[in-house]
DNA sequence: GCCCAGGTATAAA
DNA sequence: TTTATACATGGG
């Protein structure tokens, strides 16, 4: 699946393998929110977004031929088949049918390496609406003004400070652990940005030298920050969902696209709490 | 007040 | 190596 271009606008036709509202709000990401008229906007790369769903597909608004190519294309990874790796992992592990067929069109975002990072040292033991406004008041205190809305704050931004400066964020015991990751990334003693193509146990290692950052945050980065498809998060929501309605999932069965599996998990768990108990 | 939230560091067994 | 507890904050 790929794009067209017309009117200042791209349009993903067809839109089978992209649900807006499943793919924002499952879980993966923290900038992107509704709007009134159902269309959805979020903050990439200092860059705000707006996709809406129509008719003839998905409208991704006010972006040119050169943008897509080079950033939002690989960003919403349009490359990939979704229909076909939902097909793929119903035939390999029958036990996840009933939630890949009850939900369309979960695409597995490529984040910033660093914001999915910082993002998910930040969930640590909170829920998602104060991770969402943990994240916002980080951005507009230290991220760059691009027109009414910030830009996620870099890690050379962040480095220089203490974790007292964060005191606004009300990030709690989290500051201390964003403030030290920040400076690994940027003396590079973490290289975050090479980890696209590293043997995956290097990164892990690699990343849980920062402190805060255990098993299930390191998964979440490389999974989400680094598009590493075959990393596997599990939380207490993943831990209950494996214990009970996906017994008979193990993730060697899953092999390359488990992180996708894990996303469809996840938010079928979260969608139906009481199957799961 | 109490409990929980997309966990992890630390100390103790 | 495994298990218990503290950790900051805020919503239900």
């Amino acid at each position: 699946m790929n794009y067209i271009s017309e009117n200042g606008c791209a349009l993903i036709s067809g839109g089978g393998g992209f649900d807006l509202k499943n793919t924002f709000d499952c879980g993966q990401c923290f900038r992107w929110e509704e709007n009134p008229d159902s269309s959805w906007s979020g903050i990439v790369r200092g860059k705000k977004l707006t996709l809406r769903s129509t008719d003839r597909g998905i409208i991704i608004e006010n972006v040119t031929p050169g943008e897509m190519d080079s950033l939002w294309s690989g960003y919403f990874d349009l490359d990939e088949d979704y229909d076909e790796i939902r097909s793929s992992l119903r035939t390999a592990c029958p036990a996840l049918s009933c939630a890949v067929d009850s939900i369309d069109g979960i695409r597995i975002l490529s984040q910033e390496p660093w914001e999915a990072l910082c993002s998910f040292i930040i969930s640590q033991n909170n829920n998602i609406p104060r991770i969402k406004g943990i994240i916002s008041r980080l951005c507009e205190g230290f991220g760059d003004d691009c027109g009414g809305y910030y830009s996620f704050p870099d890690a050379q931004r962040l480095a220089g400070l203490e974790p007292e400066d964060l005191s606004d964020l009300r990030a709690g015991f989290r500051a201390k652990y964003i403030i030290d990751a920040a400076r690994r990334v940027a003396s590079d003693e973490v290289k975050l940005y090479s980890m696209y193509d590293r043997p995956i146990d290097e990164c892990r290692t690699e990343l849980m030298k920062i402190k805060g950052v255990g098993a299930k945050v390191a998964e979440c980065t490389l999974l989400y920050g680094l598009h590493r498809l075959e990393a596997f998060p599990v939380d207490v929501w993943m831990k209950k969902a494996m214990s009970t309605l996906f017994s008979d999932v193990t993730i060697e069965q899953l092999g390359q696209h488990a992180g996708i599996a894990q996303q469809y998990i996840f938010h079928y768990s979260r969608l139906n709490p009481e199957l799961v108990q």
